[in-house]
DNA sequence: CCATCATTTGCAGTATGACGCAAATGAACA
DNA sequence: TGTTCATTTGCGTCATACTGCAAATGATGG
C-alpha cells in the first residue's frame, strides 16, 4: 500500500463537536499502559502515597531492576509519573490529577463526539466482551 | 528471577477505597488501544455514527482488509466494538457507553485510592510529560 | 449444486517490545 | 581524587505483534 502516515488513519473528525478525538486518544498513552508489569508499577505507585525509588519499587515485583527503571522511564515519558531526584536517588509517583483527566477527557470525547447514542442502555458498570452472536 | 504470575505485580491494594483499581486497570483494554491504527478505525467509527461493514471501514485505512478484519476483532474482544451480521457481510458499531464508562470507572478508581492528593494542583486538562527536573 | 462476494484464517517475514546481565553514568562522602 | 551506592544504558535473546498474500470459510443467489 502506499505508505502514509500511520498517525491517525481515516479519523475525518467531520462535525465540530468531535473535533478534538483524535487529539485526546494518543496511542502512547495506552501503549505505556498495555503491559501488566507497568500497570503494577503504576497500582504500587498510587496506592502507596508517597514516592518511591526505584530500588524500592523493584523490590516489589519480579523483575530486575534494570527493567524497572526503563518501565518507569517509559510512564514518566507517558506523563502518569513524576520523579524527582533526592541526592542520587530518583524517586517517582503517580500523577493522579494528570491520569485522571486524561481518562476523563477522553471519555468527554467520545461521548461529545457521538451524541446520539449517549444516555441509552446499560451505561453502568465496565464493559465486557459481547456476542452479539454467536 | 521466580516466576510469578505477570498479572497484578505488587498492587498491594492495602486500604479498601482502592481494591478494585487492580481489577479497572486492565492491560488488555490498554492493548487493544494501544496500536495507532486501531485507534484510527476507533475514531474512524465512533464519528461515523453508524456501523460500518469491514469493507467500508477497510476503505478508509491504508492496509488490508486483512488486517482491517484482525484489528477489528481485537477490538470487539475488548469489548470496545459490537458487531452484527447482515447476511454475507459484518458490520462493525462503537459501544460509546461501554468505552466512555470504563475509562470513568479507571479515573474514578483511581481517585478513590488516591483521596489525600485528590483535587489539588492543576487537575483540568489533559497531562503534558512534565521533567520536575532537566 | 455451483458461482460470487464478504470476511476470516493460515502462513511467513519483519518489526517492536520485554527481559537479564554487565558496563557506564551520576551523586555523595571519605 | 577515589570509593560506594543508586540509577541508567548498551547489548543480545526471546516473545509478541503487525502486515500482506493466499487460501479457506460462510452466506446469498442463479
Amino acid at each position: 500500500m502506499t505508505q502514509m502516515n500511520k498517525q491517525n488513519v481515516g479519523p475525518r473528525t467531520g462535525c465540530a463537536c468531535c473535533c478534538d478525538i483524535g487529539d485526546r486518544l494518543k496511542p502512547d498513552f495506552f501503549k505505556a499502559l498495555c503491559d501488566p508489569t507497568r500497570i503494577g508499577l503504576l497500582i504500587q505507585l498510587a496506592t502507596s502515597g508517597e514516592a518511591q525509588t526505584v530500588s524500592q519499587v523493584a523490590e516489589q515485583v519480579p523483575v530486575d531492576i534494570s527493567v524497572v527503571s526503563r518501565h518507569l522511564a517509559i510512564l514518566r515519558d507517558a506523563g502518569i509519573l513524576r520523579v524527582q531526584r533526592q541526592g542520587k536517588e530518583v524517586r517517582y509517583s503517580a500523577r493522579y490529577e494528570g491520569v485522571v483527566s486524561t481518562l476523563r477527557g477522553m471519555a468527554d470525547a467520545i461521548e461529545a463526539c457521538c451524541p446520539s447514542q449517549a444516555g441509552r442502555g446499560t451505561a453502568t458498570g465496565s464493559i465486557e466482551a459481547v456476542q452479539d452472536e454467536s
